[in-house]
DNA sequence: GAGTGTGAAGCAGTTCACAGCG
DNA sequence: CGCTGTGAACTGCTTCACACTC
């Protein structure tokens, strides 16, 4: 199958986020080959699952030996859109706002939160980083004048939504979601959300459905 | 079908968490009985996925009415297993550890985080709110003594998966896990694996594919 | 021989459509 | 009449099996 060409399933892209993880990892200790069968072992699928995944941007393995550490890591990176650096604008800079601004694996990545906005008087002006928080007003024009990419909301419930339809008004195309709502936005724009809750809930099912 | 029975798919799991957090709202807003559609615009889905959803755990809507808020409410709660308290370890009172511990909702919805966990020296023995920090090596007294149900992993990658084995040693069975690597436990042990990088990723996969 | 790439089969979750009840 | 509950059809991901290549 020819690369780049088909919409590639959601959980595929997933997995693929990881398996770049593990041929970094493979790359730093010097591997230069790697079958599918180990990738699946790390990342706690099959083999089959692996190469179906891999099929879906190309042909690269070579029969008998794998696939080029070197090779596949560049194209996953590119696949998924690591090969070029993010504007990323952090939306509350509460706990979690705060947390996700440090987090360091995301600068390694190449998402850089260039904008913070907070609505609390206090904190515009003050700094996260090397970052000047912003207030909401600024929202659209910091949006505009740092070329955000991709937003990222931390913000509480009940204002999520409103500050996000302003968002997408702005022409923004990609929004990361971890206030505990989910967001309604139009099909153009890539959404993910994220709920702490959710997964909690889902573990907590699992612990009362077992216990009877 | 007759309630309690049979296996929810996981999907639905995840759906009936966000239903429920509606029809708390809109208990709150004093709104009686709710009909499939009204649920189904909230959460993004159809009013069939809703009907369906709700149909694994039996039939208690009426007919031409929708649903009581009520009593959907409580069985929501009932098989999300909230309607008990569970004692919560959280490993790792790093940023994301903190911030997670400071998190409400969790204790809102009955998940009390009893024990925390850090194997820095500066932090063992100082508070996080009302829980004093605990080094390593008292991990499976901590787990023991506390009576824990579920574990927060927000521990560095290259010591999760290690403290994780301790932990299904100990007799755990839910874990959620924050650090950056998925791990790999016995199939009797309820695990969700969130990941930060894998969400964002498949944003800029997203946009890098919008952009050709 | 070892391991990829892929059509085909299998399975799970979603959507449809309609009978049935309040 | 409105809305639920559910078998049946459908869609899409996963698993299988094997021809093919290095």
């Amino acid at each position: 199958m020819n690369t780049f060409t088909n919409k590639i399933p959601d959980a595929t892209i997933r997995r693929l986020s990881l398996y770049l993880r593990y041929l970094e990892d493979f790359g730093r200790s010097g591997i230069a080959n790697v079958a599918s069968g180990v990738l699946a072992e790390r990342g706690g699928t099959t083999a089959a699952q692996v190469r179906k995944d891999l099929s879906y941007l190309g042909s690269f393995g070579k029969r008998g030996l794998g696939y080029s550490v070197a090779e596949l890591t560049g194209v996953l990176r590119t696949v998924l859109g690591l090969d070029c650096t993010w504007r990323v604008a952090l939306l509350g800079a509460g706990r979690i706002g705060t947390a996700l601004f440090e987090y360091q694996p995301f600068r390694k990545r190449g998402f850089n939160i260039t904008t913070v906005i907070d609505n609390d008087p206090c904190k515009v002006g003050s700094r996260l980083g090397d970052v000047t928080i912003r207030g909401e007003d600024d929202l659209e024009c910091a949006l505009r004048d740092d070329g955000t990419d991709l937003v990222i909301v931390a913000v509480p419930a009940l204002v999520a939504q409103q500050l996000v339809d302003r968002v997408v008004a702005a022409g923004i195309k990609a929004v990361l979601n971890y206030a505990p709502v989910p967001l309604r936005l139009p099909g153009d724009v890539a959404l993910r959300n994220v709920s702490m809750l959710v997964e909690l809930e889902s573990l907590s099912h699992a612990l009362a459905r077992g216990r009877r």
